[in-house]
DNA sequence: TAGTTAAGTGGGAAAAAGTGGTAAAAAGTG
DNA sequence: CACTTTTTACCACTTTTTCCCACTTAACTA
């Protein structure tokens, strides 16, 4: 798998059904990707063999018992399902994931080096202008990064 | 047995029958799964074999005259029982569980990896919102998890 | 700039999944 | 043993999902 990178608007139709950016679909090349709710109230999509690492990551510690594991693995492990582009390369998003996320229209689809995610747009450029300063701060963290 | 994964919503009726998701059911391969008690007011669901690890791992370590050893297993083994898939693919739940998890007319399925849970959807929902700030500090600790 | 191809979008029909109800059987009760 | 209540099995219907085709829009090429 390429890098995955850019910044795409599409559109959800009401089936759930995402356009799929050509350049992400050949960069994934695969026919199948997991997606599973993220943080911040966006969709995190995987290749197969990243979600093993992500959910092997996950759950080497996790006990049945524990709360903070519950809610860690009640997360991203419990909602996430395979979905398979279709002949027009879409994913069909299922039903509680499109409501996670509040998507609905318009939606923005990210490349995230070894993920994607994807957002509702209004919640997306919600977030950005939110985030402005966060970001401003956390960047300032980032010291060992020299011209 | 595949990792149950998957976020469903379905409908228990007021003989107790919750249509159960295709894919878990297929996932199972199975006709029967153990139901019990499980944490935060929800069920679990067991396949035969997951559910004999289980209650072996919880008894190895209990004491018939220990104080905590008998509310753990009072909790988790008393109340457990097999459960048949119908024709249609529903599970029938016993009426005490029902009432446990305060099922009455919506509810959720969730696949965790190893077991299911269902819960009744209002509590869901109260359920993620309560633990919201929580997760994100249990997920914060994840920093092992990188891109 | 017109023609051509690729990408993205929308909708209908068929199939699958989920839901509700009735009747027979079984279990429980007096 | 008769009666009531609960459970089970079966059938019919509704909703959702999937698959396929057609159209629109954008990009590329000559």
């Amino acid at each position: 798998m390429n890098l995955l990178t850019g910044e795409y608007n599409n559109t959800i139709d009401d089936k759930g059904r995402v356009s799929f950016p050509v350049k992400l679909r050949t960069a994934v090349n695969q026919n199948v990707v997991m997606v599973t709710k993220g943080l911040d109230r966006c969709l995190w999509l995987f290749t197969t063999e990243e979600w093993e690492a992500f959910q092997s990551k996950l759950m080497s510690n996790a006990s049945m018992m524990k709360r903070s594991s519950l809610n860690v693995v009640r997360h991203f492990i419990a909602p996430a399902q395979p979905v398979e582009f279709d002949k027009n390369g879409r994913l069909s998003i299922p039903q509680s994931l499109r409501e996670y996320a509040n998507l609905s229209k318009d939606c923005v689809v990210l490349g995230i080096a070894k993920y994607m995610e994807l957002w509702d747009s209004k919640t997306y450029t919600d977030y950005l202008a939110e985030s402005e300063a966060d970001f401003r701060n956390a960047a300032e963290e980032f010291n060992d990064i020299n011209f």
